[in-house]
DNA sequence: GAAGGACCGTGAACCGGTTCAGGATTCGCT
DNA sequence: AGCGAATCCTGAACCGGTTCACGGTCCTTC
C-alpha cells in the first residue's frame, strides 16, 4: 500500500516550500553528463574535455549553480576555510596584521573566520571549539594563554601558524616579534634620559607577549644597575585599549607621579595621552610617553609618539604564507623578528623635581 | 581524557592513516544509545532524560568528541556563520562596527565570517559567493557596490542587513547614518568660517555613503548661496586609507592650494595632515581640516581633528539584533541614524590671501 | 486493571558534493 | 583494420549529523 509518494517534486502537503537550491545532480541532467563529471569540472577542470567542461559550464550558468561547501567538505575533508584568532581585531595593529593575511589567503580561495580573545582565556576556548567543529583546514592564533589541544588542527590540510607564541611549547609554525628586546630599547631609552620613576601599563600575565615585554622592562633596568622596585610602578590592565588605557592612568595618578609611562601597546598609550592631557599635564616636558607597536597614527599625535615598531602587515603575509607551504605541518619553522626604536617627541629628559 | 582510540577500525589496506574523528555513532555506541539519542543531546537536551543525557554527555568527554558543523548543516540548514563583509576591517570605524556584532552574536554561538571589499566590487561580488557556498546563515554587509542578487540570502535563517545601503532597492533590513546630513554639517562649518577654496577628497563614486556625502557637500555649498564649481575642488581616492590620503594631498598641492579639505573619512584625514605638517604647512592656521567618522585617536592628534561623529560600535549592535530577530526577513525595517560634528580645533577661520 | 496519553528513545533515510574502480571512447601506430 | 594505451566518463558508495515516523515505558485516571 504504497502511496506513490516521491514522483518528482511538489510535496502536496505544503505549498510554498523552499525552492530546493540546484545540486550537482540537477546540472548533470542538464548537461547530460554523469554527476561525478560535474564534480570534476569544479574540482580538476583539466580532467574533462573542453567541449564536455563548456555544456557543464553553461548548464551551471544556466541554473545558476551554487555548490555547497559543506557537502563537499563531508567526504572531501577540505572546507576552504581558514581560522584566525586574535586578541582584537579592533586594535589597527591587529587589523594590520589581519589586512596582511587576508591579502595573501585570497588568492588562494580561503574564506577567512575571524574571531577576537579580547584576552579572555575562556574566549580563546571557545573561538577554537567553534573552529574546529567548522573544519577549518589551518588555524592562525596568537594565543592569549596556553594553547590546549592545538594538535586537533595539527593535520588539518595546512597547520597551524602561532603568532607572538612566545617559549611555549611547540604549536606547529610560529612568527614572532622579539618583545624581550624590543621593551628593553624603550626602557633603556627613557633611563638614559634620566629617568627614575616610570610606570609601566601592561596586559595581563597570561599573554605571552606582556610577559615577555615586561621581562625585557626588567632586564633593560637591571642592565643599568638599577633595582626594578625602586624605579618601576607597575599596573595591569585587563584589555590592551585606548579606554583602558584612560582608566589606568586616572588612577594611576591618583597613587603616585611617575616622570615616564611605557605602555604595552599603542592604544593604552592614546589613552594615557588622553589622561595627561585632560590633567593638563605636558608631553614630554612633565611625563614622557612610550608605546608599543608604531601603529599608523602614532606619528600625527601631539606629540608625535615615541614608540617601538612593529612590521604589522608584514607579520600577517608571512604568517600567511607558512599557513600555505604545507612544510608548515612537519617543520615548524619559527621565525623571529626583530622590532625597533622609534624615538618621537613623546619622550625627553626627566624633570627635575 | 582518553584520547580517542578507534577501537574496531583498523583498516587492512593501509596502516598509518587518518585516525578517523569520533562521530555521534561512537559516542552513542559508548553510552548505550541510538545515534539519534546523541543528536538530540546535542540540539535539544531538555528532550533527553537526565539519566540519559549525563551518560552521553560522559561519552563525549571521553571520547573527545568534536562535532561537524558541515555534516548537521547538510541536513538541518544551519551553518551556525555569518557572513560579514566590510570595506576595511583594517579601518578603526569598521573594526569598531565589526566589535559590535560580534559583541552580540557571539552569545548566539554564531561565527562571524569576515572579509573586506577594499571598495572593490569584484571582490565584494567573490566574498558574497564564498559565503554563499559556505552556507552562511545571515548576510550582514555594507556594500560598496550595487548588491546583485542577495536575494539567495534572503531566506536564509536569519536574512540580510545591510549597512549604510544608501537609497538603493531593498535588501533586506538596513541600517544607515544620514551621510548627507553629516557631509552638509561639515561643509557649512567650513563656509561659516569663511573658506571659499575647499577641496574634497572623496572615495569611489560607486560607494553608497561617497555618493551621499559628495550630495552633502554639494547641498551644503547650494544653501549657502554659493556655486559649488567656484568652491570646491574634489579628489577621488580609491581607497580610504591614510596611505591614499597621503599621496592624494601631495599631489593636491601640486595643482592649487586650498584654504580648507574635507575628507570622507577619519583615516584620509590623518594621511592629509601628516602630509600638510611634512611640507611645514600649521592647521587650521594654513589650513583648515575636516574628517569623518570620530575615530578614537582623532582627537589626540595634532590638532584635534574637527570630525563627523558616527555610533560605531552602537552600529554594529543595532545590526547584529536586526539580524537575530527573524522578523528582518519580513518587514525590512530601516533605522537611520543621525551623526553630528564635533568640532575640535582642526578647523578655524579661512586664512587671508 | 484496562484505556489513554505524555514522554523517551530508535535507526533508516537523507542532505549534496566527492571519490574511485571500472567501463566506454578515442588515439597512435603498425 | 587491429590492438594496446591513454583519456574521459559513469554512478554507487560514502562522509557524519539530523530528521521523524514509529514503538516502547511508565504514570494517570476511571
Amino acid at each position: 500500500m504504497v502511496p506513490a509518494v516521491t514522483s518528482d517534486r511538489s510535496d502536496p502537503t505544503k505549498g510554498a516550500d523552499v525552492p530546493r537550491a540546484v545540486g550537482v545532480r540537477d546540472v548533470a541532467k542538464r548537461a547530460q553528463v554523469s554527476l561525478g563529471t560535474v564534480s570534476n569540472v569544479i574540482n580538476t577542470p583539466d580532467s574533462v574535455r573542453p567541449r564536455t567542461r563548456a555544456r557543464v559550464e553553461k548548464a551551471m550558468r544556466e541554473l545558476g549553480f551554487v555548490g555547497s561547501r559543506a557537502a563537499g567538505q563531508l567526504r572531501s575533508r577540505k572546507s576552504g576555510l581558514v581560522g584566525v584568532v586574535l586578541p582584537d581585531v579592533g586594535n589597527p595593529y591587529w587589523a594590520d596584521v589581519l589586512r596582511g593575511v587576508e591579502s595573501v589567503l585570497e588568492e588562494h580561495d580561503l574564506t577567512l573566520v575571524v574571531g577576537s580573545t579580547h584576552q579572555d582565556p575562556a574566549r580563546q576556548e571557545r573561538l577554537l571549539r567553534a573552529l574546529a567543529q567548522q573544519g577549518v583546514d589551518g588555524l592562525l592564533v596568537a594565543p592569549i594563554d596556553e594553547l590546549r589541544n592545538w594538535e586537533q588542527f595539527a593535520d588539518r590540510r595546512l597547520g597551524v601558524v602561532a603568532l607572538e607564541n612566545g617559549d611555549a611549547p611547540d604549536a606547529g609554525s610560529s612568527i614572532s616579534l622579539d618583545n624581550v628586546d624590543g621593551a628593553r630599547q624603550a626602557i633603556t631609552h627613557l633611563l638614559e634620559l634620566g629617568h627614575r620613576s616610570i610606570a609601566f601599563i601592561n596586559g595581563p600575565r597570561n599573554v605571552p607577549w606582556c610577559v615577555e615585554r615586561r621581562e625585557g622592562v626588567l632586564s633593560g633596568i637591571q642592565t643599568a644597575g638599577l633595582e626594578a622596585s625602586d624605579v618601576l610602578i607597575e599596573v595591569e590592565v585587563s584589555d590592551l585599549t585606548a579606554a583602558m588605557g584612560i582608566t589606568a592612568t586616572d588612577e594611576l595618578w591618583g597613587r603616585c607621579e611617575p616622570t615616564a609611562i611605557v605602555c604595552a601597546n599603542d592604544l593604552v598609550a592614546l589613552g594615557a595621552l588622553l589622561s595627561l592631557q585632560r590633567r593638563g599635564l605636558r608631553v614630554p616636558e612633565d611625563v614622557s610617553l612610550v608605546g608599543y607597536d608604531d601603529v599608523e597614527f602614532v606619528e600625527a599625535l601631539r606629540p608625535p609618539l615615541t614608540t617601538v615598531r612593529q612590521p604589522s602587515f608584514e607579520v600577517g603575509v608571512i604568517a600567511g604564507h607558512m599557513l600555505l607551504s604545507g612544510a608548515t605541518r612537519d617543520s615548524g619553522e619559527r621565525e623571529l623578528l626583530t622590532p625597533a626604536l622609534i624615538v618621537r617627541q613623546s619622550t625627553g629628559p626627566a624633570r627635575l623635581r
